[in-house]
DNA sequence: GTTGTAATGAGACTCATTCTCATTCTATCA
DNA sequence: TGATAGAATGAGAATGAGTCTCATTACAAC
């Protein structure tokens, strides 16, 4: 979490975004987002089981669900099977992802400002000529991360 | 396909691949690589299960994940719940997707030389810091195709 | 406090993908 | 040209991440 100066700040933007859509801000999806907040990396639903285990999966599951509808979550497919979730780009600065496909961690980095000029600038290009309008971009980076490369 | 002259340099090329790992070229391997080479989308098991009924799935989703061994084909997690597979890059040239939020389907786009540029150098930035190792990326630009946007 | 509605938990269910194993090919070599 | 051992295949069972159902619980509004 970066944008944010307390942590009240960013409870009352997720409320602001839930009720939108007229959901409720429950103890439930307060703990997923504390502890999504709280990760520097994406996690996954065991992952989340493991550290917060009083919730049912399939609770966390709609809790996830939910939150991304609000747009407060992001949901990442990951090089192994299992999906990860991490706070929306509205509460952490834009980054990307570098994925292992050896043990299926997600790690973030933050691309330089002119790097993400030129991005925007490609993505209008490559997208005008398909008529296809763009909502977001992903650049991911496929490798082994430094424990799996020995 | 774009950097064979003929299907059966293609054809010559998959089964050194394939000998490499000690595997046949087989018809339906054969039947696989022919339908891969002539899309110019990547396509989904049930995409190829309508254009090649006669190969069960489970050969089907096997002959895949063999291929992909080899370095033969690539798979690619769309914005549904369905795995796509298209010719990996050495078939094709470097290219990267628009994903459909609405409907899923995948288009192939060709950056400019000069952003691949770009991109390769920021990769290296990116990892280098982690120690993580580069393999490939990937650009996907998640939004709307011309068809869902009305 | 009462009450209508939203959220939750437990577990059944779905279905894309993987696995099993009996059968069919096929490369090799006598 | 067979015979044969190992590889590939097909049919269907099994797996398991993710979704759905429904009975119960929490809560906002009055
Ligand atoms: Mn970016
Ligand atoms: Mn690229
Ligand atoms: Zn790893
Ligand atoms: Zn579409």
């Amino acid at each position: 979490m970066q944008t944010f100066d307390t942590v009240d700040e960013l409870h009352e933007f997720v409320e602001m975004l839930l009720h939108r859509i007229d959901q409720r801000y429950t103890i439930g999806r307060r703990a997923v987002v504390e502890l999504l907040a709280s990760s520097e990396r994406p996690l996954s639903i065991s992952d989340i089981e493991t550290r917060v285990p009083e919730i049912p999966r399939s609770s966390a599951y709609r809790h996830l669900s939910d939150l991304q509808k609000a747009g407060v979550v992001r949901r990442i497919a990951a090089s192994d099977e299992f999906a990860r979730f991490e706070m929306a780009e509205d509460f952490l600065h834009h980054h990307h992802h570098l994925l292992c496909s050896s043990c299926g961690q997600v790690i973030d980095v933050t691309p330089t400002r002119a790097f993400e000029r030129t991005v925007a600038r490609m993505v209008d290009e490559l997208t005008a000529a398909q008529g296809f309008r763009a909502t977001s971009h992903a650049l991911d980076v496929i490798g082994h991360c430094a424990n799996c490369e020995r």
